[in-house]
DNA sequence: GCAAGGTC
């Protein structure tokens, strides 16, 4: 009988496909990841199925060793390093290997996306040796974790698609690339210039860097946000004998004398005239159910939770069955999935059991037409009660969140009665509007989070077209004053990121945290609003002074838009990544090149900080010059505050001072240098006595044999920091104004290097040719010979 | 110490 192997891309999904085919009990063995084992049919005949998981990737991408130390090679050469596939997990390959010996088939089962096509090529690799020879090779598409569709899939198997994970390879390694090549050169080149600067890390990212850059951007608007006083009449009806508010329907005016000369009009009229009277009925659909985006942002909003926090709660209600699987783009309930047995399993609850057992009892719900299948995993559910009681905190809230938000989704429309009255006084039209809630439909369940509840119908009696109610208007107009936006909500965000193709569904919340561990952002607990750091501003105008295609969303989506052309078959992996490499690694030449027009930025907020140097004590006398130096943490240096010079200390390691001993070679003060030896309890500390400026020159020493740059060695500026900070606080005038002025014409850009590559013959196939103002790559150059991208002309 | 993407 054969064997036949199923893989999923995760535990539980391997559990359903063992649900779904299992003709005989199934016995699981293994713990993480766990395998099922039963007997079942394939291909028309009785088998053995052998169903397992990988957890999610099998392979991360790195550079080969040699690179992985920071002092190993200049960043610069990152550019071309070799990078090789490490394993993420050695219990999951062992597991896979055990698993695929003597199968005659494997099933890949992987999620139904470009990351699942991935691992499915992974796992491929993984079990090639251990399947029996002549074994068969199978890709299952499903679109939902039903046994119809898994029993569907099973039936339409196909093959799976190799051009899927070499775009997914071509990401991997231009994140790499991109990521730690200007990550390791601004977090040397700062951090040993700036003494004042305390952060471990001036990391850049292709998601990350654009995330900084929409809350920098909104405080630049807010920053640069010029208030300007409008004014407005300030009006009112007489409606069933009483006096109501009408609003004026041109809003507001700018010019204070033409608002007062209307006033005056409108005050000594007394009488208006009724132009427009109608009553209706309008209704409002119910929401859609939760996505993962809707879902952080409701639970920033609603429940104050930031998005890492909500994914993490999110992830433990799954694993404890009480609600679906919490990645998913899908808004749309599959057509397989029973929403009747869901709205059952709530219909017990204190809290919004009446209002489904009310939908259930009229037969009132409904499955709602509108939404998106993305084709990956239905919408956020909940899978199971979960009565008063049985979660707790924050948990608890998230599920009353998804709960209500899911039975509003299959509830009925609110409906209203709407009023509307519009009158014309001295020439000017006027409005009153009232709007009240007939049937709450959805909203009833969506309490406590509904916000537009509505009173009573103003007008017992709606007025006739033609009559001439009383109104009355001050004689002076109302002023008001135009406002800044607020600060970027972290929902706003989350809004942003998808809006651009920043990141995905389950990595917006760690490029959020991320900013926010860098130092470069901060969250308001109470209102969830972001705000930028000083570092965080100072790191994202820098790079937007020098190239700001390095902070604005497109640097994303021009790395999407190549690997694109991967996975659409119009260019091979090996021209793509070739191509947007020498595009990063221009713009980092480019970067390094004028990264003094960053130093200006950092110059002004960390060159000369008075009260940095007043809190700090002598720690060192350095020898060559006599000069106390102080201790500065994250990282750990030594710091000249008359020269601004910084002396680089080794990392890991403590060091302690060590009362006055001095180096042989050059008469500085020597430290006391402390490392950690071994691990948990049985770790002892060994302590050196190190000089730090022979350290510091020998480290300078071996950069510069490799060609790294230097920073401090050369710039001379001790006396001119006045200056500089003259000139970094114009630059930081004028750089407001840069989120809409063009980027710097001398950086290299994405549509020179199209353009160039548009002069070859290569636009892509059947489609018009890159416009060049496009930031969309044109197919690169495939290599001579091989099918790749063909000429258009 | 570094990216972003899966999942735990």
């Amino acid at each position: 009988m054969d064997i036949v192997m199923c893989v999923a891309e995760k535990p539980s999904i391997a559990d359903a496909i063992a649900k779904a085919l299992a003709k005989s009990t199934v016995s699981t063995r293994g713990g993480s990841p766990r395998t099922h084992e039963f007997r079942g049919r394939f291909g028309g005949a009785s088998c053995e199925y052998r169903v397992t998981s990988v957890l999610g990737h099998c392979f991360n991408l790195d550079f080969a060793p040699a690179y992985r130390d920071w002092d190993g090679c200049d960043p610069s050469e990152l550019w071309d390093a070799p990078v090789v596939r490490v394993p993420s997990n050695g219990s999951v390959l062992r597991n896979l290997r055990e698993t695929a010996k003597d199968c005659d088939a494997l099933v890949l089962f992987l999620d139904c996306d470009r990351e699942g096509e991935a691992i499915a090529f992974q796992v491929m690799d993984v079990t090639q040796s251990e399947l029996r020879p002549g074994a068969t090779v199978h890709r299952a598409k499903f679109s939902a974790v039903t046994p119809a569709d898994i029993e569907k899939a099973m039936a339409t198997l196909g093959e799976p698609d190799e051009r899927l994970s070499e775009a997914v390879i071509a990401r991997q390694e231009l994140d790499l690339r991109v990521g730690v090549a200007f990550t390791r050169f601004t977090t040397r080149h700062f951090q040993s210039k700036y003494a004042g600067l305390d952060a471990r890390t001036l990391s850049y990212g292709p998601c990350q860097t654009p995330t900084l850059g929409f809350v920098v951007r909104r405080e630049d608007e807010i920053a640069t946000f010029e208030p300007e006083p409008y004014w407005f009449p300030d009006a009112a009806l007489e409606v069933d004998g009483a006096f109501a508010d009408a609003t004026w329907a041109r809003g507001r005016c700018f010019d204070r004398s033409v608002a007062a000369a209307l006033c005056r009009g409108a005050a000594a009229a007394g009488v208006a005239t009724v132009v427009e009277s109608t009553a209706g009925t309008s209704t409002k659909a119910p929401p859609l159910p939760f996505n993962t985006v809707d879902l952080l942002k409701a639970a920033s909003r609603v429940l104050r939770l930031s998005p890492a926090m909500a994914m993490k709660h999110a992830e433990h209600l799954y694993l404890d069955g009480f609600l679906s699987y919490p990645r998913t783009e899908t808004n749309k309930f599959p057509p397989s999935m029973d929403l009747r047995a869901a709205i059952e399993q709530q219909a017990g609850d204190a809290r919004w059991g009446a209002h489904a057992a009310d939908l259930l009892e009229r037969s009132a719900w409904r499955r709602p037409k509108r939404g998106l299948d993305a084709g990956d995993h239905p919408p956020i559910t909940p899978t199971a009660p979960a009565p008063p009681g049985v979660l707790n905190g924050k948990a608890a809230a998230l599920y009353d969140l998804v709960t209500r938000r899911f039975l509003a989704s299959v509830s009925e429309d609110a409906a209203y009665a709407d009023q509307r009255v519009a009158v014309d006084l001295a020439g000017e039209r006027f409005v009153v509007e009232r709007r009240a809630l007939v049937a709450p439909g959805f909203l009833d369940v969506l309490r406590p989070h509904r916000d537009d509840d509505a009173g009573p119908p103003l007008f017992l009696e709606l007025p006739a077209v033609g009559a001439r109610p009383r109104a009355k208007c001050a004689a002076a107009p109302r002023e008001a004053t135009t406002r800044p936006p607020e600060r970027l909500s972290e929902a706003d965000c989350v809004a942003l990121m998808e809006k651009h193709g920043i990141g995905t569904d389950a990595s917006i919340p760690s490029h959020i945290e991320n900013v926010c561990k860098r130092l470069y952002v901060a969250v308001d607990g109470k209102s969830r609003r972001l705000r930028p750091t000083e570092l965080g501003t100072v790191v994202c105008r820098g790079f937007l002074r020098v190239d700001a295609s390095l902070v604005l969303p497109e640097v994303r989506a021009a790395i999407e838009a190549a690997c694109d052309l991967i996975a659409g078959g119009e260019a091979p992996r090996e021209a793509v990544v070739a191509h947007c490499v020498a595009n990063f690694a221009a713009k980092y030449a480019h970067l390094a090149a004028h990264v003094d027009a960053m130093e200006q930025l950092f110059d002004a907020v960390y060159a000369e900080r008075p009260e940095d140097d007043a809190s700090r004590s002598a720690f060192s006398r350095c020898g060559l010059t006599g000069h106390y130096l102080h201790l500065v943490p994250r990282p750990q240096r030594l710091y000249d505050p008359a020269t601004k010079d910084v002396v680089d200390l080794p990392r890991p390691g403590s060091v302690a001072a060590s009362n006055g001993r001095r180096c042989p070679a050059c008469r500085s003060e020597l430290l006391w240098y402390g490392l950690r030896d071994g691990a948990g309890d049985a770790a002892k500390t060994a302590t050196y006595p190190l000089c730090g400026a022979c350290y510091d020159a020998a480290l300078r020493r071996r950069r510069r044999r490799r060609g790294a740059p230097t920073p401090g060695d050369d710039d001379g500026d001790g006396g001119a920091v006045g200056a500089g900070r003259a000139r970094a606080r114009a630059a930081l005038r004028a750089l407001a104004r840069s989120w809409r002025e063009p980027p710097d014409p001398r950086a290299p850009t994405l549509e020179r290097r199209t353009r160039r590559a548009g002069r070859r013959g290569y636009s892509r196939r059947g489609g018009p040719s890159s416009s060049p103002s496009s930031t969309r790559p044109s197919p690169p150059a495939a290599p001579s010979g091989r099918g790749g991208a063909p000429s258009s002309s």
